[in-house]
RNA sequence: GCUCCCUUAGCUCAGUUGGUUAGAGCGGCGGACUGUUAAUCCGUAGGUCCAAGGUUCAAGUCCUUGAGGGAGCGCCA
């Protein structure tokens, strides 16, 4: 026989038909009602035992987390709580789960444990339901981009270019660490390496995107990138997934309302596919700021913050304006920043990101035309202008409330000699990035992209709090179990 | 990498100014229960107070060092 998935069970109606479950044991109540969870939807499917029909050693077996299998009546449920149960004539166990044994127990747990056991973590209510949301935003992210004509590049993950300058790498080498060969004056000979040359796990998918782009038009990555950086925040991974789209033609403004239309497309998709697991982080949100002070709270309920983010437009200011702003601030007046807004020029602290996010517009935040200082080597420049007092460049950071930055992209410098001289000033080497620079150098176009979190992402739309809780197994450092 | 905080039963925590035999809830175990919804009720076991060293008549409590965890900052997505 058949079995037939839990969340196909709760959608039908009581027919009297014999169907058969198979799950995990989330609760055995009066030592009657079993609460069973296959991992379909957050919702259990009831099975109520037949006592004439099942033998008392079986019923000693089901204990929480147990794995078994249920045959009987489906039958439109006798209590409240559910519209239908089943009538279990046939209980297989087919793993058992000794309780003083098994870490998980039938009640709250904080996430901190929890993620000490990862491996069991997917288990409770809450990683199901995050994980299942992470699920539907991936394949969202796909589905938004196939239905308007983006084809998905596989860029590499090993890669021997070490000057996208995005942040320290992992280095990839068959040589024996203990004694590599040396070249005569010294060196590590990398020559007789694996790849005969030093080579890194890749930090961004984007200068392979944009070869692709130049030919298919518009592309988008989503793979997993790493970053060696010695970074302890609740919103970094050393290995995590990245979506970089490259949109050939694309100026600015296109990029943004790429990103823009993206995020709200995946943020409708989640909210319209994952309602019930989406109740049950929301639930677990509202429980968790119970013990925080009343100011630390979050305004609005999770599902409304995710409609609120669909339903209005996100601001948009230049790197400019967001400096007058911060100038003339409240805190900034006051002394409250720790880092006092002084001038044009510097980058934005996170405080600075989280007032204008947070305090003064409500609202996510794509901030633009950053001075070109403190921006990457391929950001595309932009003419002088008025009231600005330096070079700037055609960047734009998207950021969301609770989560910084989300995005990061510009349009691209798309013109060869600018592009030369700015690698120069920026000490990176042309030779290596001769392929690159062909671009610009074969019918070069206009062309512009983005790098999209997927974890902030989930993050943002799970109101977990730690990049850590929304990847199955995280990597970060010095921690690289399971 | 920097700053701050935490570590007491399986889990979540309390433990007064340093003072007798370290507590609770949940979970576990034993029992009751044929309509329960984190079921309920009765009973019961369970401790290297993170580790090492120190101060003291006396340390879960104070000091030092280390380990593990968390939060914030920097780097960024």
């Amino acid at each position: 026989m058949q079995r037939i998935k839990i969340s196909e069970i709760l959608r039908s109606e009581p027919v009297n038909t014999t169907v058969l479950v198979k799950g995990w044991v989330k609760a055995f109540r009066n030592n009657q009602f079993i609460a069973l969870n296959d991992g379909s939807t957050a919702n259990n499917l009831q099975v109520v035992v037949d006592f004439e029909q099942i033998d008392p050693a079986t019923l000693e077996r089901i204990k929480f987390g147990a794995a078994i299998g249920a045959r009987g009546q489906l039958i439109e449920s006798q209590g409240k709580g559910q519209k239908v149960e089943i009538k279990a004539s046939e209980i297989i166990v087919y793993g058992d789960c000794n309780p003083e044994e098994f870490p998980l127990q039938p009640k709250r747990q904080t996430l901190e444990f929890l993620r000490e056991k990862a491996h069991l973590r997917f288990r409770t209510n809450t990683f199901s339901a995050v994980f299942r949301v992470r699920h539907a935003l991936a394949f969202a992210v796909h589905k938004f981009f196939n239905d308007r004509g983006f084809y998905y590049l596989h860029t590499p993950i090993i890669t021997a270019s070490d000057a996208e300058g995005a942040g320290e790498m992992f280095s990839v080498t068959t040589l024996p660490l203990d004694n590599p060969p040396r070249t005569e004056s010294g060196e590590i000979d990398f020559s007789q390496d694996f790849f005969r040359r030093p080579t890194n796990l890749t930090v961004s998918g984007q200068l392979e995107a944009e070869l692709g782009a130049m030919a298919l038009g518009d592309v988008y990555t989503f793979g997993p990138t790493f970053r060696a950086e010695n970074s302890n925040t609740t919103r970094h991974l050393a290995e995590f997934w990245m979506i970089e789209p490259e949109v050939a033609f694309n100026d600015l403004h296109d990029n943004m309302n790429l990103a823009e239309d993206m995020l709200r497309y995946v943020i409708s998709y989640a909210l319209e596919h994952c309602g019930d697991d989406l109740r049950i982080l929301e639930e677990r949100l509202l429980e968790e700021e119970k013990s925080k002070p009343q100011d630390q709270r979050s305004e609005m309920a999770l599902t409304d913050k995710l409609r609120f983010v669909i339903d209005n437009d996100f601001v948009r200011l230049t790197y400019t304006e967001a400096i007058d702003i911060l100038k003339n601030s409240n805190p900034n007046k006051k002394g409250k920043f720790q880092f006092p807004v002084e001038g044009w020029g510097t980058d934005l602290q996170s405080e600075h990101e989280r007032y204008l996010v947070e305090k003064h517009f409500k609202k996510p935040v794509i901030l633009t035309n950053y001075p070109a200082d403190i921006k990457a080597f391929y950001m595309r420049q932009d003419e002088p202008k008025a009231g600005v007092p330096g070079q700037t460049v055609s960047a734009m950071d998207i950021l969301f409330p609770g989560i910084g930055e989300i995005v990061g992209g510009s349009q691209r410098e798309e013109r060869l000699d600018k592009l030369q001289t700015r690698m120069r000033e920026m000490h990176i080497s042309e030779e290596e990035l001769y392929w690159y620079l062909d671009t610009r150098r074969f019918g070069a176009c206009p062309h512009a992209g983005f790098g999209l979190g997927f974890e902030r992402l989930v993050l943002f739309v799970t109101g977990m709090t730690n990049i850590r809780d929304v990847i199955a197994f995280p990597r970060y450092p010095g921690s690289a179990e399971f």
